[in-house]
RNA sequence: GCCGCGGUGGCGGAAUUGGUAGACGCGCGAGACUUAAAAUCUCGUGCUAGCAAUAGUGUGUGGGUUCGAUUCCCACCCGCGGCACCA
């Protein structure tokens, strides 16, 4: 019985040494003529994080996806490029450096190393010929060259800007990095601290980044997440002139301001349309306004001091609890001819619009809670409340409670020439107003910031700056790329950037530029190696330019994109930002990176938690690749639900998938033999069909990624098949199942998700057929003609090295269709029977109502009935509907 | 609060230009093999009633359109993910 055996060790080593004798999906050919070019598809899986726990079940998942599409997609004649490389860069190995001492060099090398091996076992196939990592001075050289373009062109700025600082760790933080507003690593609170900073303008593109997003063949949800980080709103910023009022002194509607204006303030507002209610303006503490009026009110000053010193936390816990002070000032509104107090308070954000607001808390939640505050401060001089716009049952009473502030649509009042219109018409008719009267202009406004690139921080990509003696920037010269990245540095936490303790790029600096020259000691975000590596794959051993203009002409647009939900929002948005900047720049021709894009889900732990070390619900891959074999694993994350849901993993459904391989390798191997000896088909029609089903099922959900399905669709096979050899065990004289032909079919299909088995199942399929020209006819039990025949047939196969190059098998239509349909025959829109007939029939109207009349189990739902009327739905439903 | 996604057996999930709901797998039950267990194999398995044929019922809840709704429309409930004082 041993031969029935899957021994998932043997093959796999066999078949990994084989593939690699081979050189299996090595080494490309990206050079592609123009008639390959329409063949080619470029298929990309999110760059992974080199880690040191190794390989996780959901890597697995969705290498296994992209995998599997690429091995269907080479059988169908595609040429395909299927890349792999490292983000190698990043804070976990300096981590580690700093508690160990082991420099992340030799961590991140031996952690790579790791991944590769795991992934080969998989049979993940790569081309790991083209292999990159961001780590390496090949790869950052043209990071660092990107930088240069993008400073040339002055779309890399230094600023001063606000950043996240752990005064524990003594270091900057990213945002990511802060959880709560506290230290992911130490848990002490983080607060915010003014450094000079790199940045990159990629609000410079920020229309382009909306439009581009039209022709894409992306998720709907993605494409809504990027436009609401961005956030384009269109609005008005309206202009106040601004006086020095007395308390009680004029102001009053309809008053005159009893002195010249003092400045003017400017407040953006996308619903101009309530202006005829607003009673108070609001500035940010950052306003240039307010920082003015904080050197002669001491109060204000304070207010500001206490502002900036909030911490993260203290902002989050505070959570919609307003606080303010009054400037002394009112801004005129010339609407109302009303004046309106000025007050400073940290609800309003800085960096959005003109970092002032005008107050009407009539329509406005924030507004009101802002005014309920005040009221509460200064009873004696509130704060006004106008209601300008109806409710939806056309409610006008007046506002007194938060409940009540309405923010819809509706009917405007008490604001004269808008009186009776709704919102919508209000906006615009108050817009064209302002602007014609001068008080406003029209403005679009955008919540996306410039991206900061600066970390302080020393496994990353050191940005190619040099300081002369008076402290200028200057970009460091091409011909001295690779800026490396210095070895000579101390790993212990100074406060300072590690890079600044190298004596080595210190000297270097000074050697190339000049005595008194300083690097620039900080690195750069690690978000920037890994938003242009989908570049570098199109000519990644390329040493004269990031990329070949040919290659990258020929390879791109990424043909699918396959990547976790947790990179929808800024990778995708710096890897666009890239793209539509070298564009321009005219180092590439298209204007979108990833023409269609994918998200896997997550994997869940069996507990359907999260998985994670500390809830100990963590799956090990290379366990169960121990334990069933990779085509197992393989199989089974692939059978877990659609890739794009998250699913928990289920040990014992694990087993079954093992079990439905070992099956087909037993039938399989069973049938081989088989062929190899006789001749003689049996009755198999069914299986035969089966099949053709099965072929032409794969063909149409492989491409689509439903994999589920697919998988399903070969174990409805195999249960099949499996009957049919059972049968055949008890018949006095055996006979085949399959012929050679269809055999190789059925392992063709297995090979995309079965690389291994399948590949097993070949050899030696191949090895026993060929054989087969040794033996004696005598042996073989049948007619001697026949034999001959057959044998010729088997003579002419054709066998390729592997069954990984060989043709993905054709269907024929007709042999997937069963010649018997089955119809559905509703009484009153309730199944009542069923109607088997020829194939034929199906456009039978007449015969087949007839015949669905006469049923037999229809008899007692018509007796004595009418019917008013029938309906045939082509090879469906015939449905009866009866007088009621 | 806003945006997005989802809700189908004991569990993971199939099936949507509206046409026999529950494919496939897990689990469970019964049986075969075995001294026995494991493994393997066979049969059964939405729920309720019935020995059974069968009937009723059933895709988060309520309503609507239709001969017919998991699928379309309206209202609501619940869960998950993202953003969050963005004026």
């Amino acid at each position: 019985m041993a031969k029935f055996f899957y021994d998932h060790r043997l093959v796999e080593q066999k078949c990994l040494k084989y593939w690699d004798e081979l050189s299996l999906f090595q080494n490309s050919n990206l050079d592609l003529s123009s008639s390959e070019q329409a063949k080619k598809s470029y298929l990309l899986f999110a760059f992974v994080y080199p880690s040191g726990s190794g390989l996780h079940v959901g890597h697995v998942e969705s290498k296994t996806a992209l995998d599997i599409l690429a091995r269907y997609q080479r059988m169908n004649g595609q040429l395909v490029y299927f890349p792999v490389g490292w983000d190698a860069f990043g804070l976990p190995a300096e981590n580690y450096a700093i508690k160990t001492g082991i420099h992340p060099n030799q961590t991140t090398k031996s952690a790579i190393d790791t991944f590769r091996q795991q992934t080969k076992r998989l049979a993940i196939s790569y081309d790991f010929s083209s292999e990159i990592s961001t780590s390496h001075p090949q790869y950052y050289r043209w990071t660092q060259w990107l930088f240069l373009q993008l400073y040339k062109k002055g779309l890399a700025y230094q600023e001063k800007g606000r950043v996240n600082w752990c005064p524990s760790c003594q270091t900057v933080l990213a945002n990511e990095q802060v959880v709560n507003g506290l230290c992911e690593r130490c848990e002490s609170e983080v607060v915010q601290k003014d450094l000079k900073q790199w940045y990159f303008k990629i609000k410079d593109y920020q229309d382009e980044l909306i439009s581009g997003l039209d022709d894409l063949d992306w998720p709907a949800a993605t494409k809504q997440q990027q436009l609401n980080w961005i956030g384009r709103h269109e609005g008005i910023n309206i202009t106040y002139p601004v006086y020095a009022f007395e308390r009680g002194d004029g102001g009053e509607p309809g008053a005159k301001p009893s002195a010249e204006s003092i400045t003017e303030l400017t407040c953006f507002s996308s619903r101009p349309d309530t202006n005829f209610g607003a009673t108070f303006v609001v500035l940010a503490p950052e306003h240039a306004f307010a920082q003015e009026i904080a050197k002669e009110k001491k109060q204000v000053a304070e207010y500001l001091a206490k502002a900036e010193k909030k911490t993260e936390l203290e902002r989050q816990q505070e959570g919609r609890k307003k606080s303010g002070v009054f400037t002394g000032y009112y801004a005129f509104n010339r609407l109302t001819r009303l004046k309106m107090p000025i007050w400073v308070a940290d609800f309003v954000l800085a960096n959005f619009g003109t970092g002032a607001v005008v107050g009407v808390p009539a329509h406005d939640k924030r507004d009101f809670e802002f005014v309920d505050f005040v009221n509460r401060q200064q009873p004696q001089d509130p704060l006004k409340v106008i209601r300008v716009v109806a409710g939806p049952d056309g409610n006008q009473e007046a506002i007194t409670q938060l409940e009540q502030v309405y923010e819809g649509e509706g009917e405007l009042l008490n604001s004269q020439f808008l009186d009776g219109l709704m919102v919508k018409e209000a906006i615009e008719k108050m817009m064209d107003y302002l602007e014609e009267k001068g008080y406003g202009q029209r403005v679009v406004n955008y919540q996306l910031r410039d991206w900061l690139i600066s970390r302080q921080r020393y496994w990353g990509t050191p940005i190619p700056i040099v300081y002369d003696p008076e402290g200028k920037a200057h970009p460091v010269k091409e011909e001295h790329l690779p800026w490396t990245l210095p070895e000579d540095v101390g790993f212990k936490p100074s406060g300072e950037s590690p890079l600044k303790s190298s004596r080595e790029f210190n000297e270097r600096v000074e050697r190339l530029y000049g005595e008194g020259w300083k690097p620039e000691y900080d690195t750069m975000d690690t978000f920037v190696d890994s938003s242009w590596y989908f570049l570098r794959y199109c000519d990644s051993r390329n040493q004269e330019s990031f990329a070949s203009p040919k290659r990258l002409e020929q390879w791109l647009p990424v043909d699918l994109y396959l990547i976790g939900r947790e990179h929808v929002v800024l990778h995708l948005l710096y890897s666009r930002f890239f793209t539509k900047f070298l564009r321009y720049q005219g180092y590439l021709k298209i204007s979108e990176p990833f023409a269609k894009m994918r998200h896997q889900g997550m994997i869940l732990g069996p507990d359907g938690r999260k998985m994670s070390k500390s809830k100990g619900n963590v799956i090990n891959p290379d366990k169960i690749v121990d334990q069933y074999g990779a085509d197992t694993l393989r199989i089974y994350e692939m059978f877990m639900g659609p890739l794009e849901t998250d699913k928990p993993w289920d040990d014992r459904a694990v087993a079954g998938v093992a079990r439905f391989l070992r099956k087909f390798y037993r039938l399989a191997v069973e049938e081989i033999e088989l062929v190899a000896q006789l001749w003689s088909v049996g009755d198999r029609a069914d299986l035969v069909q089966k099949l053709q089903q099965t072929v032409k099922k794969l063909t149409e959900d492989l491409p689509k990624l439903k994999f589920n399905t697919a998988i399903a669709a070969l174990m409805e096979l195999s249960n099949l098949w499996g009957k049919a050899s059972l049968l055949r065990k008890t018949a006095n004289e055996p006979y085949l199942l399959l012929t050679a032909q269809e055999l190789l079919i059925l392992l063709g299909i297995l090979a995309p998700l079965a690389p291994f088995m399948s590949e097993e199942l070949y050899g030696q399929t191949k090895y026993a057929w060929q054989n087969i020209a040794d033996q004696t006819l005598g042996e073989i039990r049948c007619e001697l003609a026949e034999a001959r025949a057959r044998r010729q047939a088997l003579e002419s196969l054709e066998f390729a090295p592997s069954i990984h190059l060989t043709t993905w098998p054709a269907y024929d239509p007709a042999l997937a269709q069963s010649e018997q349909i089955t119809l559905a025959v509703q009484v009153n829109g309730k199944v009542r029977g069923e109607l088997s007939v020829d194939r034929d029939l199906i456009n039978d109207q007449a015969e087949l109502l007839a015949r669905a009349k006469a049923l037999p189990a229809l008899e007692k739902w018509l007796a004595g009935q009418k019917i008013v009327k029938e309906i045939y739905v082509p090879g469906k439903i015939i449905s009866l509907v009866l007088a009621s």
